[in-house]
DNA sequence: ACGCGTTACTGACGCGTGTTAGTCGACCAT
DNA sequence: ATGGTCGACTAACACGCGTCAGTAACGCGT
């Protein structure tokens, strides 16, 4: 069984030298090559059916061309997170033009603390994108004070780490601006999670904004948190019917929307008749949601290119902004009305 | 700036040779060290913060401990896809348990043929999770010919390749056997994509299956495409309303199951007074669905962990199946009905 | 004839590790 | 004393490539 080609084996097939085949194969525009030369070595490589052993370019060129993806989640946020199939298409995207690949790393928060460290330390990537770690991990934070390069995604103050993040704040703020316009006056609020994630506590942030600057108060007893699924919509929608009253409600989440609108459909509350649902995210099937959701959408695809550009951007140590945000997009469909259409349709 | 530490440096820091170090680093049992010596060395790693440079043994040791993970399917597909997410976490963890990560690879099927190729011509991964593959892909062929470790996630007949998947014509013909027990006979199919989809033709053939065992003629009327998404889903059922009649239906895909309902709510029939439907997947917002859609569960983690195995089984050269079935599972919930219940609403 | 630059290469070192084939004592049976 | 075995280690090569420093040939102006 033959073994597989060097580049040493190309270099004779050619009669050149193997550091000429070096050059040849990648690209260098810095060396002189004489156009028949360098197809005489592209041809006996493609004779040769040779590939270049990428562990021993990694070892020589100090590169591994590989960036890390840590999902600092636990299994159900992970398995709910219906857009971070896309984020994870639009960074394999953007490392692609580079010649990168993407190694994912699932790693739920209490399992082993530094075993991302490692994928650095090693060499095994030479970048990592960080997606839903939290504020008191004591691994990233000796990273990031090691000056590794790191990408956020997500929200991290206090850190001195680039992020790339969507603005969760201008997005809610999008949305409740919506119910307000519509007419709305009570208006509650159901987080995507609890409020020590910080895109939980960014979308209340635009929440409470949007109902201050409309001169309303944010009453805590309008809102509820949730847990990045449906049950837990469920849930705290149920807590919230029990305790107060409202004619509309923001949802951060739209898979938690789901399980809240169920909540209020067992309680015989009709949606947008009695109350208007807005959601966050657009997910798929929310347009096929009963009724078709309004909703804020996050573009999650640009948000994993983003993600990839500011990381290899970082790698090949070119200047990056320190955030990045992403604007959101209001979708309006079916579970929003106005007020008085709600006050028809319970008199019928 | 101190360089990063070397075995060498451990070496000399514990007092022994270089291959000392590396017989203790790797816990090679084979080679009798002493107690002290071992913790001598592992003290001295310890001290300097030693990570073995991975590249490195990667080229010494000829294996690069990645597997990859090939998503050969369009974005629409893959974004659609819910329980991908989920396959790969099951992948990942299976990996690890054998000090194995995973690099994905989106690969659209009209993109660059034989890029995944690279990835094991140039030993950047051990092996290969193919997810979603044509028969007819050429650069797949060739690899499967030459004997690289490589596992089909899905079905691929007459390719002499070990696959794992899950046991589409059981599940289908479980969910058309619950209709057939509740008492329906005109039971209608909605694939979850063209049926060039091998996964679409197995599930269609548990229904057709169903049918059969229980004496009713599989009829083509009864039988519509759908195309992973919600969409294909609403405009199949709007083609089968158009031309025939059902008392049930089968659809292959939670979500294109969605969009079917919406399509049947659209046309005023009631679910499941005037028409039972069934799923497939169990996608996590199906027990939220409006009603809460009976379908069968697809062992997505389980799925992906499978996988791991028999990739690894297959690097490490033990003998593995070459194919693997997982069960599924019917989860009855409220989109079903006998149809006696149907006369009873339609007749309120 | 000479210096100088340019073109087109090449020799050899280094990257950090795994591993084979040994070395050197010490201990034991003969 | 001698041969042999075993434990504990090590020297040195190999892995395949990137790259620096260098060189030989050649042209060209003076």
């Amino acid at each position: 069984m033959p073994r597989r080609p060097t580049s040493a084996d190309v270099a004779s097939e050619a009669g050149v030298s193997r550091t000429t085949v070096s050059f040849v194969m990648n690209g260098r525009t810095d060396i002189k090559i004489p156009p028949e030369t360098r197809q005489r070595v592209l041809s006996a490589a493609e004779r040769l059916g040779y590939h270049p052993h990428s562990p021993a370019r990694q070892l020589a060129a100090g590169r591994s061309h590989v960036i890390g993806l840590v999902l600092r989640q636990t299994p159900e946020q992970i398995a709910g997170d219906a857009v971070l199939v896309d984020t994870l298409r639009g960074l394999a995207s953007a490392a692609r033009t580079e010649g990168f690949r993407v190694l994912v790393e699932p790693l739920p928060p209490n399992g082993p603390e530094s075993s991302f460290e490692a994928l650095l330390r090693s060499q095994h990537a030479d970048g990592l994108v960080i997606s839903g770690p939290r504020t008191d991990d004591p691994s990233l934070l000796a990273l990031a004070g090691e000056d590794f390069p790191i990408v956020i995604q997500g929200n991290m103050p206090g850190l001195s780490v680039a992020s790339v993040d969507v603005d969760n704040v201008a997005g809610a703020r999008r949305a409740v601006e919506h119910l307000l316009g519509l007419g709305h006056r009570r208006i509650a609020c159901i987080t995507n999670a609890a409020v020590v994630y910080t895109a939980a506590q960014d979308r209340l942030a635009g929440y409470r904004t949007a109902l201050g600057a409309a001169g309303l108060p944010a009453l805590d007893e309008l809102i509820e948190e949730g847990a990045f699924d449906a049950p837990s919509g469920h849930a705290a929608m149920k807590r919230l019917l029990a305790r107060t009253t409202f004619d509309a409600v923001f949802v951060a989440s739209d898979v938690v929307a789901l399980g809240a609108i169920g909540a209020l459909r067992e309680a015989g509350r009709r949606v947008p008749a009695d109350v208007s649902v807005v959601g966050f995210d657009d997910i798929p099937l929310a347009a096929y949601f009963d009724p078709p959701l309004t909703t804020v959408r996050l573009p999650a695809y640009e948000l994993g290119q983003a993600a990839g550009r500011a990381l290899l951007d970082r790698i090949a140590e070119r200047s990056i902004p320190s955030r990045t945000l992403l604007p959101t997009e209001l979708i309006v469909r079916g579970s929003t009305a106005t007020p008085s259409s709600q006050r028809l349709s319970t008199a019928v």
